[in-house]
DNA sequence: AATGAATGAGCTTTCATTCAT
DNA sequence: TATGAATGAAAGCTCATTCAT
C-alpha cells in the first residue's frame, strides 16, 4: 500500500504500453539533458513522448520516480559498454589492462554526458536513490578489486582512498572534457594522458 | 534598456545601501547553500537579509543577477585564498611547491562547500555566465606559467590539456570529498595522495 | 442522445451483466462510505468490483449515474428494513406502535450510516435527484395516515408541519447519533427517549 | 515552524489587507454556500473576491486554512446573533424561554443556511477543526445548565442525552426547513410547533 | 462484452516580479 | 528609498471519460 513513491507504479501489460512507457524515458532523458531538471516538466516531457500527461503518470507515480527511471535505465547502458568483453582485459599485463579501462570509462561517460551531469549533479535529493550511482559503486568494486590482484606491481596502502581519488578523478576528466568537447574524449591524445595518470599513481 | 539582466541594476553609494547589499550577499550565499537554486526563493532570501523583496530589486534587476553576484563574491573568496602568499611559492622546488598547492586548493574549495556545489551544479543557465569559472581560469593560467617554469623536471608535450586534466581532477577531487567527508579533506592522507597524483603525473 | 443522464446505461438481461452490476453496486457502496465522494474515483471501484473501467461505462454512463444506482439500493434496503411486518403494528396501542416506529427508523438509519452520510450530505448536486430522498418520502406518508388514522389522541392541527418536523428530528438523531456512537443506536435509553419524544409531541 | 497548516498564514498588517482578507472570506462563503466544497476552487473563490490566487495564499497557507477561516467567521455570526440579549432570557419563566431559545435558534440557523450545510457535511475532514462544531458545543452547555436550573420543572434523569437529542434536532428542523422553505422559518406557525416539542419533551 | 491504455481539463500551490503607498 | 501587497504564469498531479483492441 505504501508503495515507495520513486518505484514505478505499474509494470506495462501490452506491448502499447511497453512503448509509451520506452517513449516516455527516451523523453525523460532527452529534455533532461537538455534543459536540465528545474526546467523539464512533465508535461514537456510527455510532449516530448508525444504522449498526455495522464499516461505518464499511469506508469510513475511522481516526477522523481520517472527520473529514477531514467537514471537507471542511463547508468545500466553505462554498465553495460563498460562492461563489454570485461573478462579479456584481466588477462592483459598492467598498463594494457589500465589503457583499456580508462578507454571503456571515457566511452561509457561519452554515452549522453549531458543527461549524466544532470542525473549526478541537478537532481535535488534523488532521495533514498543509490541507483544513479549505481555505475560509481560498480567501478570502485571493479578497480580495488583488479588492483588488489596486481598487488606486487601497484601501491596497497590505502587502496580504497586511492581508488576514490582515481575514480573522482576520472570521472570528472571523462564527463567535464566530454561535455566540452567535440572530438577530444575519441582523441589518443586524451586516452594516453589519462592512462599514464593512472598508472604512474598505482605504480609502487 | 538592453542593459545586460545581469549585472548589478546600479552601484551601491551610500554606506547604508551598501550594507543592505552586503547583507543580500551574506544572506543569499547561504539560502543558496542551504536549500539548493529551486528553493531559494527570493523573498526568503530577502526575509533572511532582514529586508523588503523591494529593496532587492532594487539592487539586483533578476534573481539571477544576484545569484551571479553571490557566486562571484564566492570566487573571488577562493582566490583569495589561494593566492594568500602565493609568491612565496614560486620559489619552492616542485615537490614542496606542488604539496602547497594542493594543500591551497583544497583549503580553497572547502570554503563553503555546500555553496559551491550549487553554483556549479546547481543553477541553470548560470553555467554559461563565466563567473563562477573564474577561479577555474585563474588556476590554470597559474599552473601553465609555473610548469613552464620548471620546464627541466616537468613533461612538457601538450601542456594545456594536461593542466587542464590536472585542474579536473584536483577539482573534482576537492569537492567531492570535501563535500562528502568531514575529516578528510583536511587530513595529510589526502594532502599526500593527490600530491604524488599530481607529481607522478607531471613529472617526466 | 437525449437521455438521462443519472439513469442506468441499460438493463443488464444476463446473469453475468447482473453479477458485474451488483459487484459495482457493492463496491460502489464500500468505496463511497469508506473514502467519501471526492476520493471515490471510478477506477477505485472499478478495481474494488473486480471489473475494469470500460464494464462500469457499459452500465453506467457517469459517475453520477452509478452514485445514484447505489443510493436508489441504499434507500431500497432502508424501506426494506422498515417495512418488515409493518402491518403488524397499525393494530397496536399509540405507544407501542410509536416505539416500534421509533425501533424500526432507528434501525433502518443504522444500516451503513457512514454511506448514508455521504448520500445525503457528501454528494453534489445528488441532492436534486430526489432518489435517496425516497425513504423519507414513504416515511412521511406512513406517519401522516398513521396519525390521521389516531385522530381521537393526535393532535391534527398541522399534521403536514408536525410529521415534517418530527421526521427531521428523528431522522437527524438516528443519523446523528448513529454515526457518532458505536452503542448508543441500540440502546433501550435512546429509543426511550425518542419515543417520548414523539409521544408527548403528537399527544393532545 | 511547523506552524499548523489550517491557521491564516500572517496577519495583515495594512487596511488594504484587512480589506484583501475580507473579500476573501466574504467570497469564499459565497462560493462554498453556492457550489459546494468540491467546485469551489481557490480560483473561483480569488476571482469572486476580485483577487489573484497569489493573493489568497498570501493569508491562507491551503484551501483548507481559507474554509476554517470562513466556517470560523460564520460560527461566530451564529454564536453572535444567539447570544444577544441571552442575559435577559434567564429570567424568563420555563415556557417563555423556551419559545425565545428556539426563535433565536432558528433565527441563527437562518444566517446563510447553505454555507451551514457546506461546512458541517461537505467539507471533508475539516481536520483538527472543532471551529464550526464551535456553535453546537456552545448550545449544548448552554441548555444543560439552563435545565439544571429549572430542576424542579424539568426531567433531569440522563440529561446530557436529552439535550443531545434536543440540540440535533432542533438544529435539523432548523436547518432542513429553513433550506427548503423561504416563509416558514420565520412562521408563528413553526416556532410555536418547535416550542411545544421542546417543552413537551422537557417536561416532567 | 470486456479490457485497460490514453486523454486532457482542471485542481492546488509556488514564486519571480511589479508598483502603489 | 523602502515596503510588502498583489499578480499570474507555470508547476506537479488527479480523475471522469473514451475507444482501439
Amino acid at each position: 500500500m505504501a508503495r515507495a513513491r520513486t518505484s514505478p507504479r505499474k509494470a506495462p501489460q501490452q506491448s502499447r504500453s511497453q512503448a509509451t512507457v520506452d517513449a516516455l524515458l527516451e523523453a525523460g532523458g532527452r529534455v533532461l539533458g537538455q534543459t536540465g531538471y528545474a526546467r523539464a516538466s512533465v508535461n514537456r516531457i510527455a510532449q516530448t513522448a508525444g504522449v498526455s500527461v495522464g499516461s505518464l503518470y499511469q506508469y510513475f507515480p511522481t516526477k522523481e520516480a520517472l527520473v529514477a527511471a531514467v537514471a537507471k535505465r542511463h547508468s545500466d547502458r553505462m554498465i553495460e559498454i563498460f562492461q563489454r568483453d570485461l573478462a579479456d582485459i584481466a588477462a592483459l599485463p598492467l598498463p594494457a589492462a589500465v589503457r583499456a579501462v580508462v578507454e571503456r570509462t571515457l566511452e561509457a561517460y561519452a554515452l549522453d554526458p549531458a543527461l549524466r551531469r544532470v542525473i549526478t549533479h541537478d537532481v535535488p535529493q534523488l532521495r533514498a536513490m543509490a541507483r544513479p550511482r549505481e555505475f560509481d559503486a560498480f567501478l570502485q568494486e571493479a578497480l580495488v578489486m583488479y588492483f588488489a590482484y596486481h598487488a606486487d606491481r601497484v601501491r596497497t596502502a590505502n587502496m580504497k582512498l586511492a581508488v576514490r581519488i582515481l575514480r573522482t578523478a576520472v570521472e570528472a576528466i571523462a564527463s567535464e572534457i566530454v561535455v566540452g568537447d567535440e572530438e577530444l574524449p575519441h582523441s589518443e591524445e586524451l586516452v594516453a594522458e589519462v592512462t599514464w595518470l593512472v598508472l604512474r599513481y598505482v605504480e609502487r
